[in-house]
Order: C-alpha cells, then sequence, then structure tokens
RNA sequence: GGGGGUGUAGCUCAGCGGGAGAGCGCUUGACUCACAUUCAAGAGGCCACUGGUUCGAGACCAGUCAUCCCCA
C-alpha cells in the first residue's frame, strides 16, 4: 500500500466492480421495503457543475445508507432534453456552419439534434459515474424517450378532456432572442437603473393636458386610454375626455379604474394592452383595443408610424428626442426599476400578444395545497412548505406552449376548412367537425418543466400498469435544490396528486446553493465556477463528496473552499494511513484464532462503546436529513478517537510479547475499523470498499451490501468511557506540563501521581501503562506524599495530583505565574457556580440532575483550587 | 411593497434552554517505527444590538440594525 492515499488509481476500478456486478440495481422484492429516489434529470447534453455534485452526492449518501440498511433501494436516473438549452445549443453549431434551422427543415433539424443529443447524452452520465453515484443504469430514462412521451401525450389529453388545458390569446413573456414564449416563473427580474419619462398627454378641444409618467415610453406608440383613479380630484372632470396622443396624432379616451395607485408617478396611467400584462387586464375590462407597436425581434411595427423598422431601444431614444423637441416631455427622473429578463439568455422579455396553451392551475393547485397542509408531504427543512404554500396559493395558469421544435409537439391539429380542432393521440385523417382532410399540427412543443412535471412515475412506467409503480411510487424522498421549487417541485407534487392519485414523494429535501468563495453563485459570466470533475482528478471523488456534505445545514448555501476540499482530502489520506497501519499489523491475524475475550482492555471496552455511540448517532442525524452533522461525528470518532487514542494504545499490545494480547487488539482495530468504513461508506464510497476488501475479517462481495452497523445497548459501556476520561485527562495534563516546560516529545520525564482516593487510584495503577506510553515518563504512583517535591511542575485533576520533577528545568517564578493564572480561572468558574448554588430559585425549580451536576463540579472545581492554593504557598517559602 | 434566510474565534461554519465548539489560519515544540496530507501543546469570542419570558438565554419571544435571497 502506498503511503498516501491515490484515490485515481482506485476509483474506476471500483465504480466498475460494482456496475459489472449489477450492485446498484433494484427491482420489485415484495418481501422487502422499498426506498426510491427519483433523480432530478440534468441537461442531456450539460456537463455537471457544483450543483449537481452536491444534489446528487446527498442522494447517494441516502441511497447507499438504505440499501445498507436492508432496504430494496431503487435510485433512478435520467436526464431531461432541455428544450430552449439544447435547442439553442445545436442552432449555435448551425450558425457556425453558416445555416440555421429555417433553412433546413423541420424533420432535418431534429434528426440534427438528435445527432447531438447521441454525441454529448452520456456525458454527463458518465460524469456522474466518476461522482460514485450508485444509480441503476438499467433503468436510465430520457423525457423524449418513448415512455416518457407516452405519458406526455397522455397527461395533455386528459387534461385538454377535462378543460384543464386550453388555448387562448393572451399576453406572454416573450423572449426575441430564443424566439418563444416562457412561463412567468422563466422570468428573472432585475432592479436596474432606468428612468422615468414624464409626458404631456393634450386634452382634445382644450389647452389642458394630463402629465403621464413611463418607463417604457416606445410602447406609447400603442396607447389606447389613459387611466385615472376614480376617485382621484385631479382628474375628475376629465373623466370621459378624449386625449391627443403625442407624436402619432391618435385619439384615446381617458377612463376610470381602480387599478391605478394615485401615488405613484403623476396618478395618470397610460394602457397599451399589447405590451403590458396589467394593461393588458385593463383592456381587457373596458374592451379596449389592442395596437401592436413592437414585434417578435423587439423591432418596431407598421402601427408605430414613422418608427416601423426600429429596435425598440433606439425608438426610445429618438421617441424621448422628439417628444422633448415637440415640448411634451415635462421630466426625466433617474428611477430603478425591475426589469424582466429571459432566464435562459438574460435578453429583456418583451411582453406579446400571440395565441399559447396553457394549463388551468386553480383546480390543480388546490390539492396539491391540501397535502402539504395534511402532513402527507413534508418539506426538510420545514420553512421551505411555507414558501411552496404561498406560491400555490397565489398561482396563475401555466403557459405551456414554446415556439421550438425540440421538444414534445403539442398533440393537436387545426383544421383548414373550418374552426374546428382536434387534441389526439395521433394525427387524425379526417377534420371531425367538417369532415375536410386539411389538417395541420399545431407547429409548437411543450415547455420541458410539462415532461419533468410528470418524472416521477412516467419513470415508472406510467400510464401503464405496472408493478414497479405499485411497488415504488409515492417514492421515499425528492432531493434538490431550493432554486426549482417552482419549477419542478410544485409541478410533480400537483401532477402526481392528479394522474397518480398520491404525491410523488414523501419528503422533500431541498439543499442551498454551491456558491464561490466570495459567496458568489457560480455562473459562466463570472467565470468563478468549479468543475466537478478538475476536483475530482487533483482530490478524488471521495474528498469532494466529504467537503461538499460537511459543514453545511439542510437548506443553506455553502462556500466552495479549496481549504476545506482540503481538508477533506487530508482526512481521506488520514482514514489510508489508519488503515495501513491496521492492516500492516494484520498479516498474521488468525479469524477464529483464540485471543482471549477476557482480555479486553480499558482501551478495548472504551472504543468499543464509542462506536456504538457513533453509529447511533449518525444513524440518528442522517434519519433527520443532517447529513453534515453525521458526517462531523464520524470525521471526529476517526481522527480524534480512533486514531489519536485507540491505535496509539495498541501499540504497545500489538509490539508486545503476549501473543494473545496481540490477537485480541488485532481483533478490535479490524473490528472496528470494518464497522467505520461500512459508517462511512455511504459518505466516501471508494476509500472505504477499497479498504474494507483487504480486511480479513470482511464478508460478502462489498461494501454496498454489507449491514448498516446496528446501535445496539450490548457494547455501550459507560463505567469504560468514563474510566477513559479520567485517564485521557491526566495523560493531557503531564503533555500540557511537559509542554509549558518545553520537554521534547521523545524525551522520558518521570511522572509522580498522588491519589489518594480508592478507585481513581486503582484505576490508574491497573493502566498506568497507557499513562507511561502516551504521556512518555515513569509513573510512580503514591497514596500521599510527605514531602512534596519542590523543583517539579504540577497539576491537579479529576481528584489526584500530578508531579513532573524536573531538576533544574523548574523556574519558580514561572511555575509560580503558570499556576496563578490557573487558579484564577478555576475562581471565576467556582464563583459562578456558588452564585448558582446558592439560589433558592435554582434550587427550588431546576431539575435534580442539573443540581446534582453543579455540586460534583463545584467538589472538584473546589479540590483543585486548594491543590493549587497549597502549593503556591510552598513555592512561595521556597522562592 | 410582501415573504424568508443569515449575523457565534482572523476566515468558513456547527451548536439551539443548564460547563462557548470544529476545520482552516496563527503561536510554540517535534521528521515519535500508519500518516509532516502528520503529532503534541497553546493563544484567540460583551455568541449583531435593545427589551422581554425563565431559577437560568448564544439558544425562546418582540423590536432594531446589517447583509443575502425569493416574490410583486
Amino acid at each position: 500500500m502506498p503511503t498516501a492515499y491515490e484515490p485515481g488509481t482506485v476509483e474506476g476500478k471500483w465504480y466498475g466492480f460494482w456496475e459489472e456486478n449489477k450492485f446498484f440495481r433494484a427491482g420489485v422484492k415484495p418481501e422487502k421495503d422499498p426506498f426510491c429516489i427519483i433523480m432530478p434529470p440534468p441537461n442531456v447534453t450539460g456537463q455537471l457543475h457544483m450543483g449537481h455534485a452536491l444534489d446528487n452526492t446527498l442522494q447517494d449518501i441516502l441511497t447507499r445508507w438504505k440499501r445498507m440498511q436492508g432496504y430494496n433501494a431503487l435510485w433512478l436516473p435520467g436526464t431531461d432534453h432541455a428544450g430552449i438549452a439544447t435547442q439553442a445549443r445545436v442552432e449555435e453549431q448551425l450558425a457556425r456552419e453558416g445555416t440555421s434551422r429555417c433553412q433546413m427543415g423541420r424533420e432535418k433539424f431534429l434528426e440534427r439534434v438528435w445527432e447531438w443529443k447521441e454525441q454529448y447524452g452520456g456525458r454527463i452520465t458518465n460524469q456522474l459515474r466518476r461522482l460514485g453515484s450508485s444509480c441503476d443504469w438499467d433503468r436510465e430514462r430520457f423525457t423524449m424517450d418513448e415512455g416518457c412521451s407516452d405519458a406526455v401525450l397522455e397527461v395533455f389529453l386528459r387534461l385538454y378532456e377535462k378543460g384543464l388545458i386550453y388555448r387562448d390569446y393572451y399576453i406572454t413573456n416573450w423572449c426575441p432572442k430564443c424566439q418563444t414564449t416562457i412561463s412567468d416563473i422563466e422570468v428573472e427580474h432585475q432592479e436596474k437603473p432606468g428612468h422615468f419619462y414624464f409626458i404631456k398627454y393634450p386634452v382634445k378641444g382644450s389647452d389642458r393636458f394630463i402629465p403621464v409618467a413611463t418607463t417604457r415610453p416606445e410602447t406609447m406608440l400603442g396607447d389606447v386610454a389613459v387611466a385615472v383613479h376614480p376617485e382621484d380630484p385631479r382628474y375628475r372632470d376629465l373623466l370621459g375626455a378624449t386625449l391627443i396622443l403625442p407624436v402619432s396624432g391618435r385619439e384615446i379616451p381617458v377612463i376610470e379604474d381602480e387599478y391605478v395607485d394615485r401615488e405613484f408617478g403623476t396618478g395618470a396611467v397610460k394602457i397599451t394592452p399589447a405590451h403590458d400584462p396589467n394593461d393588458f387586464e385593463v383592456g381587457a375590462r373596458h374592451k379596449l383595443p389592442q395596437v401592436q407597436v413592437i414585434d417578435r425581434n423587439a423591432v418596431m411595427t407598421e402601427e408605430a408610424g414613422k418608427y416601423k423598422g426600429i429596435d425598440r431601444w433606439e425608438c426610445r431614444k429618438r421617441l424621448v428626442k422628439e417628444l422633448d423637441a415637440q415640448g411634451y416631455l415635462i421630466k426625466v427622473d433617474d428611477h430603478t426599476h425591475a426589469v424582466g429578463h429571459c432566464y435562459r439568455c438574460a435578453t429583456v422579455i418583451e411582453p406579446m400578444l400571440s395565441k399559447q396553451w396553457f394549463v388551468r392551475m386553480k383546480p390543480l393547485a388546490e390539492p396539491a395545497i391540501q397535502a402539504a397542509l395534511e402532513g402527507r408531504l413534508k418539506f426538510v427543512p420545514e420553512r421551505f412548505a411555507k414558501v411552496y404554500l404561498n406560491w400555490m396559493e397565489n398561482i396563475r395558469d401555466w403557459c405551456i406552449s414554446r415556439q421550438l421544435w425540440w421538444g414534445h409537439r403539442i398533440p393537436v391539429w387545426y383544421c383548414g376548412d373550418c374552426a374546428e380542432m382536434i387534441a389526439a393521440r395521433e394525427a387524425p385523417e379526417r377534420c371531425t367537425g367538417c369532415g375536410g382532410g386539411k389538417l395541420e399540427q399545431d407547429p409548437d412543443v411543450l415547455d420541458t418543466w410539462f415532461s419533468s412535471a410528470l418524472w416521477p412515475f412516467s419513470t415508472l412506467g406510467w400510464p401503464r400498469k405496472t408493478l414497479d409503480l405499485a411497488y415504488f411510487y409515492p417514492t421515499s424522498v425528492l432531493v434538490t435544490g431550493r432554486d426549482i421549487i417552482f419549477f419542478w417541485v410544485a409541478r410533480m407534487i400537483f401532477s402526481g396528486i392528479e394522474h397518480m392519485d398520491d404525491v410523488p414523494f414523501r419528503d422533500v429535501f431541498i439543499h442551498g446553493l454551491v456558491l464561490d468563495a466570495l459567496g458568489r453563485k457560480m455562473s459562466k459570466s463570472l467565470g468563478n465556477g468549479v468543475d466537478p470533475i478538475d476536483v475530482i482528478e487533483s482530490h478524488g471523488a471521495d474528498s469532494l463528496r466529504f467537503m461538499l456534505v460537511t459543514g453545511n445545514t439542510p437548506g443553506n448555501d455553502l462556500r466552495f473552499h479549496y481549504e476545506r476540499l482540503e481538508g477533506a482530502r487530508n482526512f481521506a489520506n488520514k482514514i489510508w494511513n489508519a488503515s495501513r497501519f491496521v492492516l500492516m499489523n494484520l498479516h498474521d491475524y488468525e479469524q477464529d484464532g483464540e485471543r482471549g475475550q477476557q482480555r479486553l482492555t480499558l482501551a478495548d471496552r472504551w472504543i468499543c462503546s464509542r462506536f456504538r455511540s457513533v453509529a447511533e448517532n449518525v444513524t440518528a442525524n442522517l434519519e433527520k436529513y443532517e447529513l453534515g452533522e453525521a458526517a462531523r461525528i464520524l470525521y471526529e470518532f476517526i481522527w480524534n478517537e480512533f486514531c489519536d487514542w485507540y491505535i496509539e494504545l495498541a501499540k504497545q499490545r500489538l509490539y508486545g510479547k503476549d501473543p494473545l494480547e496481540r490477537s485480541a487488539a488485532q481483533h478490535i482495530l479490524a473490528e472496528i475499523l470494518k464497522g467505520t468504513l461500512e459508517l462511512l461508506h455511504p459518505f466516501m464510497p471508494f476509500i472505504t470498499e477499497d479498504i474494507w476488501q483487504r480486511l480479513p475479517v470482511h464478508k460478502g462481495m462489498t461494501i454496498m451490501k454489507a449491514a448498516w452497523p446496528q446501535p445496539g445497548s450490548e457494547y455501550r459501556d459507560a463505567q469504560a468511557e468514563g474510566d477513559m476520561e479520567i485517564l485521557m485527562d491526566i495523560i493531557r495534563s503531564v503533555r500540557h506540563i511537559r509542554s509549558e516546560m518545553n520537554v521534547p516529545p521523545g524525551k522520558k520525564a518521570d511522572i509522580i501521581i498522588e491519589a489518594p482516593y480508592g478507585i481513581a487510584r486503582k484505576l490508574i495503577q491497573q493502566w498506568s501503562v497507557y499513562i507511561e506510553n502516551l504521556a512518555v515518563g515513569k509513573v510512580q504512583i503514591v497514596g500521599s506524599l510527605q514531602e512534596k517535591p519542590d523543583q517539579a511542575a504540577h497539576a491537579v485533576t479529576r481528584g489526584v495530583e500530578i508531579f513532573v520533577p524536573l531538576k533544574g528545568l523548574i523556574d519558580i517564578g514561572q511555575e509560580t505565574v503558570r499556576l496563578t493564572k490557573e487558579l484564577e480561572s478555576i475562581e471565576k468558574d467556582l464563583t459562578r457556580i456558588k452564585g448558582k448554588l446558592s439560589n433558592e430559585g435554582f434550587l427550588s425549580k431546576a431539575p435534580g440532575d442539573v443540581i446534582e451536576k453543579e455540586k460534583t463540579k463545584e467538589n472538584d472545581l473546589s479540590s483543585r483550587h486548594s491543590s493549587i492554593t497549597k502549593r503556591l504557598q510552598m513555592l512561595g517559602k521556597r522562592g
């Protein structure tokens, strides 16, 4: 074994071993309890980023843990066709080749996207393998495979039949760059510095005017009215008047509407139904016309008169100039306002009128809200339930049509001869209305999230009634980032309830975002992203996983620091070397050899007890989704207890002459290491498998299938834990003295322990060898010292006094300072505790065990206080 | 404008009613036969602020300030 852990040499080997042996497979086994996670599907042509790495690490930990616990654990992987993103990538490629999708035609273009998908589709799944993901690859799915497409079709038709899907001429969010509509939640609002333009709208046949304020003056070309609040005295007399729209000269009415905020701007609002969602509603209420002045390329239309053909921003500039020149511009204020951007390409969204398909949300949201309120669904952390409910309760209809080619095409045909609209599984031959044959399918495809909403059951075979569905649905837990609660989680919930009549998962485990070291989101534009594959190659997948899971609590964001990655790497190395030590000492180990169970030492009993406690704690924290805490407990146990104390204490027996002692130590070392590796396996699958396989005590083909260590009381040993603590305290005290006195670690120094009390004295006598080895020196135990050595450093702990005689090294002045400092600290504690114990309220109201604990503390502090005081008096006389 | 998160050691974060913690960094000492990706010892904190509840508050409640995020 090399002296440092080399992840590169073991990771590939073990992943191949697991996959070839089908250890990730999970079929229907009615005799076992199922555990199921459906993986949030990454973009099929994307590549792994830190968010995926975190998300999948958490899922893998849960899956591996449950599998070891004996559940039939299924983690079902898959990818998403990501309509806009994928289509955009292929279009970019075509542009470089000097062609375009329109030139190619729909069919050819789709062939091209499938080719692209074949070329890059395996990349991200292979990257997930590098991470160690133990998902059942035989069940890998794709949102556009046959089964998922069938589910999409089925859902569309069902909702259409129920009247929950409808087509309407409506104002939606249009991205001029992506050339498609996007849904409300795909719009990202950013506060942007802009201007507030105050414009005069003259009243016809009068020299009066109404001042109107707007952030988008170019849309005034499409104004059809000016609205004021019905109770606003400023404009009361102008209700029903006609205004002359500056520049265009069109005549528009003054209307009243409660929607107007009197406090905001001038209290008079220009109404542009074709270019603003709120104005659209006002326009509909007042049956106003819709004048479209901006087209799908964000260029001004015919209706814009002389501004026709000019880009929207350029138009704004020129129009403002013209208004100013003609005296219509009152003033321009600076004003920051939220501007909607496309989540994909960051282009400013243009509200646009068009015919689109929508899902009627209210009836679907209602039961989804109930499910959360009734606790049929649990969010972890709980606060995300509020986020979910708040959104669901204020939900708006979902625009599901996209003007793209890559995706599930809307299964609706329009008749060229009559107004008939036919939703069908396959292309109809004749029109069901007029019998005509001129039928054309809707050119649009469905929002990608429409298919991902069905993911928890489409992947298990729905709409077919499969055994998988019956066995695995509802799934156990969904693990995902808090950024897609609306996009995905909410939609899966109402879809599951609607089509499966049950929630899609019992728990929703939400995690935060992985930020860069400065706390910023990782993004392409900032160039601050860290590639998980680079990290795996430099530090190993186990280190990356461990780093991602520690130092974090559910739902909170996590900063990526290389220092923390190094910490995780060092931990892997620590495990490697501790294991190396154990394995080097197991060459002569006999599995069934006589090892004298009676020879269990205090350290043996202690480490076994601690191990059980750790197993219990780790399990309890995993159950609460506190994966970070579980990992921390293991880290501390391995490093601070197993390595720093147990291995050090085991050495004397391994190197001693008694073969039974050696055998007993070997046994405990091997068993505790094996159990610890098993507890750690879900977190660090590769290194634990590699070492586990080398241990002579392992049983079975893989650690993946080892039984999860049972937290049992049989090995818990409070006495051993308490006794060890006493000895550890004594050893720490001696080490402290040695360090203060600058005694080099290798140099032996005599230790005199004055232990008058029976129990402590017996304990120290029996295990003085621990002190001799770890505190480096010869131990002499006495009941009481007649003559206390003055050329000695002194310490007191746990009712015993410790002297380390250091002839010539003791500076009485220095020693006095050291002891005085300690005395002060004791006095501070003592004052506080005495105060507590003399408080009537405390004594009458605090629980008995707390009072007892305080009294014990007081006794201990008092005895230390008097010992040190005496010591100081003595040194004072000598000095 | 509404909702939420976070403010604890120089940095990153745990702890969440009864003794202020970890990792990194820092100081001191050591190449001790598993590991210098290490070992041992140590310094460092009005637990954001102000009130309240309690015998007892870093933790619970109310308010304030700072900062980040989501929604409109």
